[in-house]
DNA sequence: TTGATATTGATAATGAGTTTCATTCGCTGT
DNA sequence: ACAGCGAATGAAACTCATTATCAATATCAA
């Protein structure tokens, strides 16, 4: 279920020769780089992160090619209404959604069956063929209850 | 549970007059325009169809005034993900959520209560105190998956 | 090694939304 | 009706995320 960098790089690797497109060290280094984030990132952190490993990497490969990494199944994109897209590592771990405090943006990844399930039901019942979802829950998270 | 026009028009009114606003000639104009709406709008579409009984109405008018009308509880903002809010009447009808088709935009409201009720055990089980949520549900509608 | 073509980075452009600011308007008191 | 003051407006400039353009460069199959 889960993948190594390794496993993603081959991925990437047959996702890019099946279009037609080229495997390059701008996206080797973007790819490697985005892997190792703990935290959902959007292009433009994740642009200022390379720059320190490359400083002549140029602002629009980067989203470009986020937004391979995206069609090639390997990263998601999040919107959480902030104005920007984040991206999180698709292949690492099962489906989530997630719970944002909307105080300080900590967020917490949460897979409910049940939730999953009912969404299902929902779109049936009205003919559609599901092909996405998303699922954000907007709260206060404890420390800043206190704060 | 519904408003007519001359309820939203007060609810508007006294909202304006706590926070030391007031009403206007623009502001009746778009919220009577606005509450005219059949479908989900931009900022951008309302300003079109406002230009046509105010030629000389302001861009930023429709925009400040849209996010009045949210603040006052008169408009929900909803993010279907394609780059711009869109702006729906939230006293009209219960809450709900919404499924879209991805390929011509057609989209239907839904209200699963028990999905309600799942999303409240989740925001509780981290301690969480919920503040909003948003659940779009993607698809191919019926008439799309002929096509 | 070569050649066709995909990719890159600098830069300009786009599009949604916001800010600025001089002018106008709405409201309250006279 | 009138004055005065702060709020509101519209035009235009601006911000910010993202995309398009394009000349120079890199990739890879032959
Ligand atoms: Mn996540
Ligand atoms: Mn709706
Ligand atoms: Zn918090
Ligand atoms: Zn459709």
């Amino acid at each position: 279920m889960s993948h190594n960098t390794k496993d993603i790089h081959s991925i990437f690797s047959q996702y890019l020769s099946e279009q037609n497109l080229r495997m390059t060290t701008q996206r080797e280094l973007i790819l490697k780089t985005f892997c190792k984030q703990k935290k959902h990132v959007t292009a433009e952190q994740l642009y200022e992160i390379l720059k320190k490993a490359d400083p002549t990497i140029g602002h629009a490969t980067v989203y470009r090619t986020m937004k391979l990494l995206t069609e090639a199944g390997i990263a998601r994109e999040l919107n959480f209404g902030e104005g920007s897209i984040r991206y999180e590592p698709d292949t690492s771990k099962e489906h989530h959604d997630h719970l944002v405090c909307v105080k300080c943006g900590e967020n917490i990844e949460f897979l409910d069956e049940e939730i999953e399930n009912l969404q299902k039901r929902v779109v049936s019942k009205y003919g559609y063929q599901l092909v996405d979802h998303s699922l954000n829950l907007y709260g206060i998270c404890p420390k800043c209850q206190k704060g």
